[in-house]
DNA sequence: CGTCAGCTTGATTACTTTCAATTGTTGTGG
DNA sequence: CCACAACAATTGAAAGTAATCAAGCTGACG
């Protein structure tokens, strides 16, 4: 039996920024009537680029990373989700099949909404469009900075970026210092645009300059400011 | 005494699918009365990024480049805007400055509309804040492909990819292959995130292999289909 | 305790950028 | 209409960054 916290319910859902919010209690009794819970684990797919667009996901619990293949199946990361995000509304909304795919980084619980429903409570609620296209305004920006980033900025910088993006996203442990997340260095590279070895270069490098301390799959952030200048200079 | 044809008009303004489109006559007027035409040269600039988005703007004739500056003040060309497009929205539905500035490739004219009248148009009509999801969804998946563009590919792919980008965009003159822009060999090196050598010395490859033939600014697309090749193969 | 995936390091190669110098083009004022 | 200034294009050479290739290493797990 799952404990009472891991069987999400619609009702009591976190709303925060990335999420629809701001739905009424009808709205949510009707999301909640109709959503399937998914478990994911680690490496898991909730859904993948190129399939059609069926459903809205919504992060009730984990973390998610959301990727796509590029030239020879390199893989790049385009963003990362975590609890109380949702995920594939882009593809809702333009009506097109899932550009990217979405990983299970860790253990994680997905609620699936179908795509009927979801533009039920779309088409009920004139807030909730304005919601989106707030949400599609940040991607939007956030797409077009990183892409000024990949083209401009050294490996170095770029790592960097990630371990920054790393820390917004997922925060630190209870010690205030460890980021909380489990990520190979292959998946910093698939962020960063670079290759595994030269994230796992950077990353040692970092690590002898006294900016992190590396222990296995551990990411301790010993000089935070140190860490967010590297972002610009060098 | 300028052409009629040079008056831009509300009333028959293009409607494409870049625009804001599906308006009827009485919204159609409303533009038309508050609107405020600027005719714009070579290299001016109609909005700044940082500065408050006050407007939103529409162009009636000519050709636009959205661009920002990165490290260094390098230049980094996001989109391009022709005839029909709407630009500032973003900033506009965000609430935020303008996040790219844009600027004039050539001799246009551009209609700005004050942000109170869009959004006097855009809450009186649900089709819109549809239209515009369509939009942001469209630059969105844009601007995520050309991140993976930016950093999976070489230099010659994608300076193909913006030669195609540029045919997408501003079409052909009459002959059926000479590309419809007055384009600097800087500006084709900001949209391939390159320099501008580069730029210059891929496209003289391109030129000594036969796929294109170059005369000064004019660039002659002589084999339209090694071109689209290039953009993927190499 | 063997295996497999992920991690690490070194050496080499390749692609691009940078720097420098020259030539060509364009627009403007005299 | 010419001369000049300013900008744009071109080319070569050198330098640098990061990718690729190759080979061990490590640690988790059945």
């Amino acid at each position: 039996m799952k404990k009472e916290s891991e069987v999400p319910n619609c009702i009591n859902c976190i709303q925060g920024n990335t999420s629809l919010c701001k739905l009424n209690d009808a709205e949510r009794e009707l999301l909640n009537a109709n959503k399937k819970v998914l478990y994911v684990k680690k490496g898991d797919i909730v859904f993948e680029a190129g399939n059609k667009a069926n459903s809205l996901f919504c992060v009730a619990n984990g973390k998610l990373k959301i990727s796509k293949l590029g030239k020879e199946g390199k893989e790049q990361i385009i963003r990362l989700s975590k609890k109380g995000d949702i995920l594939g509304y882009r593809s809702l909304l333009s009506d097109e099949p899932y550009s990217a795919s979405s990983i299970a980084m860790e253990e994680s619980t997905v609620c699936e909404i179908p795509k009927s429903i979801f533009f039920q409570v779309y088409s009920s609620n004139y807030q909730i469009s304005m919601n989106l296209i707030q949400l599609l305004t940040k991607d939007l920006k956030t797409a077009e900075q990183h892409l000024i980033d990949v083209a401009q900025k050294s490996v170095r910088e770029r790592i960097s970026e990630s371990l920054m993006t790393l820390i917004n996203t997922f925060g630190f442990k209870n010690d205030n210092k460890t980021i909380n997340v489990q990520i190979t260095r292959s998946e910093i590279a698939d962020m960063s645009s670079t290759t595994t070895e030269s994230a796992i270069r950077t990353l040692s490098q970092l690590n002898n300059e006294g900016i992190i301390q590396l222990d296995g799959k551990r990411i301790v952030v010993s000089n935070l400011e140190l860490l967010k200048k590297n972002v610009d200079i060098i």
